[in-house]
DNA sequence: TGGCCATTTGCCTATATTGCCAAATGTTTT
DNA sequence: AAAACATTTGGCAATATAGGCAAATGGCCA
């Protein structure tokens, strides 16, 4: 793999890495349906407000979501939204791996 | 998050991780336009024989790949193409990443 | 101004990931 | 059977990630 390629995959990898992570994704999620604060999505996933606000600055800092200050809240929202898309594909995959495993037992019951 | 929301996420997330490594992304390409066995992996990413197979077996684990065995080598090839998409939408977020920071630095230099 | 709330940042510890080497396993060939 | 090759696995050290707490910052309101 020669540097450029490398270079083209190491971006890949940083933006897919800033998904992969289930605080995130939620997050994502959320943000696809309207934008929200800070504490809104700390409170909805459960952890403490700066866990929240670290996984957002990790979103955006990928460029997947942007920020905007109003008053004292900083509400957050989707900058690219085709990035929800990928949960369909994400979903074929985990019910593939299901329908395989359940296949497997099948086979061992027999 | 109740129990059901953060299960589902978590097996999301599960899969988005195995996508987020340069090497592995560099496989799911590959394997998107031809079968590969692990020891041209290998030498088409640069690393070691058993660093691919980990990678592999990573991948295969979150049932992205599926591999065969023929003679001697292993070959894998891809299991849910549609993971090939998710390349569009990343390219997009760098795309207007960098249209961001090509604004910014032209606001600086006003 | 003082207090309260939302957010971010620094710090720290626990945990996970990465990639090499070496060893074990299985296959093909001589 | 031995040598050669492909693959996987275990071990290990370096590095990265996660999330809570506490402190710093900034805005809002009495």
């Amino acid at each position: 793999m020669d540097q450029r390629t490398r270079a083209l995959f190491d971006a890949r990898a940083r933006v897919m890495k800033a998904l992969a992570h289930p605080s995130r994704l939620f997050i994502v999620n959320e943000l696809g349906s309207k934008e929200r604060c800070v504490c809104e999505l700390a409170k909805l996933i459960g952890v403490d407000m700066s866990t929240a606000s670290k996984h957002l600055s990790i979103l955006k800092a990928a460029g997947i979501v942007q920020d905007e200050k109003r008053g004292s809240q900083v509400y957050y929202s989707l900058r690219i939204p085709c990035v929800l898309k990928f949960m369909d594909c994400v979903e074929a995959v985990l019910k593939s791996s299901a329908e395989k495993i359940l296949a497997l037992q099948q086979e061992t019951a027999k």
